[in-house]
DNA sequence: GTGAAAGCGCTAACAT
DNA sequence: ATGTTAGCGCTTTCAC
């Protein structure tokens, strides 16, 4: 069924029948309320394509996932994010356009959306320190949302983010509280944004306790379990270790606790650990590393709202710059405790 | 640019140009040749809704992503195989549509698709035992390949498959030539179609060797890293318990060690655990769980062939059904070994 | 308040 | 081998 036959159908010109369809003002309540019912009898939905090749619209978000060409791995996260931002769509009719990318073409992807106007606007993934991204899709002049934050100029685009300062700081007052004094911190690729903030914090805490971060407990790596392990181990074997560890990524966290069982120590006697994770940080159940269950993740909700603002900004444009920072989650386990007397 | 633009700085007809870069064969190998090149020196890229409309085809290919309503769990394996797939639709220009909705209006999703016509085909995942959405599809018209199979049928439609139940059978024979007796299995929900093959594979290899599968040892749940916690303990704390452990998912097999190290024991001297896993059986490195590294997985496989599957259906229909059956990766750890004497 | 007609950018008969 | 013309299904002037 197309507009065509529905119109016929209700012996009116396409034109009438489409203003009522879409909410135009001039047509009378009688007829528009007719209208949508026979639509909605006769299951008529609109030609998505038709409808943007008139409009010049599309109806649909784009996604670049930019795709490793090192290590093919496809960030945890992703999975979460996606699920928030489709509902969002799906409530608005748009479609959801997925771009996988390797990395190096990535430039080249958002030019083949900008020039074909496939998409109405886009999720930045991602972001590093200093993204050449956000240059690049301003001068396409693609409406965009930005899931993190560059290292500058943050007034002049659009962004959602996590807290990351604050919850690598809280994890590290935490362990000071206890009386550590000597606190690990196993970090991301500091190439990403995110990293640096939570370097920021954990230095912040330390900073201002009087105590001076140490070079020699800072580690920055991909967030996997053998790096977590690796690092881990290394510093368990070092004759002045750490009492503490704060560390990002639940694979992160499963490497570090492998490590400090096969060392034979005990998590939250010998050794205390803090997990930072905005994906897995669900219901933690009678363990020390959280599991998936029914609850939703940060990203999850990242995602809403990511596709929310974009959204708003297609509706809405002109306006200046938005921005949401979130509150991180901040698992706190079971595997925390004090700081045995001789590392005070 | 578009279509008209070039034709006109080419001084030919749009039909012209637009055979040209279709590879119509009519077209002069001369003017293909110039007419190629203009349009990449200037960046001429059709619009896909314009073509869409005209030849009814919308060159996007569907993923309906069911988020269950009761557990808002994101699939893990969803963010590999979404990769192969996309790589594989970049090559060949379709974009790739996802569509995320609650599990309860997945008809009414795909009804959607097919009614306006969105996409080309469809990819079906997580397959049930008896899944209706195969007969849903069919009547729609759509073609579609299904990453998985469902239990019967399965000559009447195309999909790709993991040998689920090779794997677990040879998991499973793996550990009575140790000499293991007393194997249990830890499974994902019955409702599935893979672990229903799962466990067919499970009880054939007990049955080739004459003993009889028994209902204590086999365990069917949501494979969260909880269950293979609790199913573990239980295990463990049984009068006779069992020697080996088949388990499945990444997840789960955290779930299981942290159990075997919370009962004092020690796996692949006191229990015995084989994992299949075909998202994460990456390399191991070190350890007895698999790691996040540079390899792919088979589920990124999968994700290619579906989605190669596929196209070629989509540019070569009327032809029978197609189906390919993967050997799964199977992952034996450090974590096997003999079965203790009293065990055997 | 409603309708006729043009046009969005492309492809596909149907000429030539 | 190339050009002319008529749509694909919708929105949007412009006229009534």
């Amino acid at each position: 069924m197309n507009l065509k036959q529905l119109s016929r159908h209700l012996g009116l010109s396409q034109t009438t029948v489409s203003r009522a369809l879409n909410d135009y003002p001039e047509v009378s309540e009688a007829t528009r309320k007719r209208v949508k019912e026979a639509a909605r009898a006769h299951g008529y939905s609109p030609n998505p394509r038709a409808k943007g090749l008139a409009t010049g619209r599309s109806m649909a978000i784009g996604h670049v996932i930019p795709i490793s060409t090192r290590h093919e791995i496809v960030n945890p996260i992703f999975g979460d994010f996606i699920a928030g931002a489709g509902e969002v769509y799906s409530r608005n009719n748009h479609d959801m356009l997925l771009s996988v990318v390797p990395d190096v073409e990535e430039e080249r992807a958002y030019r083949a959306l900008a020039a074909r106007r496939s998409v109405d606007g886009i999720i930045v993934h991602g972001p590093r320190a200093d993204d050449p991204r956000i240059a690049l899709l301003k001068e396409l002049g693609l409406p965009f949302v930005v899931h993190g934050r560059t290292g500058q100029d943050e007034q002049s685009y659009n962004w959602v983010d996590v807290n990351n300062r604050r919850a690598f700081q809280r994890a590290t007052e935490f362990l000071l509280d206890l009386g550590h004094r000597r606190i690990a911190l196993i970090n991301g690729v500091e190439e990403m944004d995110f990293a640096q903030r939570r370097r920021a914090g954990y230095e912040a805490a330390l900073i201002a306790r009087g105590l001076a971060p140490d070079a020699g407990l800072m580690f920055s790596e991909e967030m996997t379990e053998d790096y977590g392990y690796r690092i881990t181990r290394a510093l368990l074997e070092h004759p002045d270790p750490p009492s503490a560890i704060v560390a990002a990524s639940m694979l992160t966290a499963i490497g570090v606790r492998r490590a400090i069982g096969d060392a034979g120590l005990t998590m939250g006697r010998d050794v205390s650990v803090v997990i930072h994770d905005d994906v897995l940080s669900y219901l933690k159940n009678g363990g020390d590393i959280p599991i998936f269950t029914a609850t939703r993740s940060s990203v999850h909700l990242a995602g809403q709202l990511c596709a929310e603002m974009l959204l708003d900004i297609i509706h809405n444009p002109g306006q200046s710059w938005r921005h949401k920072l979130l509150e991180a989650d901040l698992t706190i386990g079971t595997s925390t405790g004090p700081a045995p007397a001789a590392n005070r």
